[in-house]
DNA sequence: AGATGATCATCC
DNA sequence: GGATGATCATCT
């Protein structure tokens, strides 16, 4: 296990080294298999980056990065340079979450600083062969923190006023909440349309694909500058 | 084609 | 069950 980086050089140069790989051959430089597709290991991309980076926290409930701060999020991207799936940033809080504020959430709080790492990643390209891109570090500017508060706050007030149920992907601009579960029948305490508990699909939220595709754009213009 | 809702593996 | 890592597969 390769020791965590110790500055944002180190972790950047890290980054360097291994962009332009493709994923079969950073997995044989780990001495890792590459398993024949990700229909039963969906997070392989994300643990193998993670892996040769030097992150740390596995499970747990805190950034990869721990002494610098930095969240680590693998992008899928196609030819074209543009996001294949939406991101997963962290599990929604169901109950307990009147007088939340942005500020302190989860959410806000993980978005803070990304290392973002591009996969050309398009289907039909086999595993082993999709080529690890140009990773790049990027905080939210005003807007776009003002943009995701707005989706935020929308979701959280409708959670905490019984209305999950109406909740759907489409709700929400930039941050969708969607179901985050091992299948249907994993669920977690909510509150209901008449303010009673509940039982429910636990939810995560998501970064929609219009949200990091303008990441993507504003990194693109910025680096042929 | 793209997005939504559903699902998979692993660790604790 | 709930957190991590996400992509799959169906619907629109």
């Amino acid at each position: 296990m390769p020791t965590p980086p110790k500055t944002i050089e180190d972790l950047m140069a890290r980054c360097n080294a291994i962009a332009g790989l493709t994923l079969g051959q950073l997995a044989s430089s780990l001495e890792q298999a590459v398993p024949k597709n990700l229909l039963k290991d969906k997070g392989w991309v994300g643990q193998l980056i993670e892996h040769a980076l030097g992150a740390t926290g596995g499970s747990q409930a805190v950034v990869d990065f721990a002494d610098l701060g930095i969240e680590l999020k693998t992008l899928p991207i196609n030819q074209q340079g543009k996001p294949l799936e939406s991101t997963y940033v962290c599990v929604a809080p169901l109950t307990g979450v009147t007088g939340l504020e942005w500020q302190n959430s989860w959410v806000c709080e993980k978005l803070r600083h990304i290392l973002w790492l591009p996969v050309l990643a398009e289907r039909q390209i086999p595993l082993a062969e999709r080529v690890i891109g140009n990773a790049f570090l990027w905080q939210p500017n005003s807007a776009q923190q003002q943009a995701l508060q707005q989706d935020w706050e929308e979701l959280m007030e409708l959670i905490s006023l019984g209305g999950i149920a109406d909740i759907r992907g489409a709700t929400g601009k930039y941050l969708q909440l969607r179901p985050k579960a091992a299948n249907s029948k994993a669920l977690t305490d909510a509150i209901g349309s008449q303010g009673q508990p509940i039982r429910t699909l636990p939810r995560g939220f998501y970064l929609k694909t219009n949200f990091t595709a303008a990441i993507l754009q504003q990194q693109f213009s910025l680096s042929v500058e």
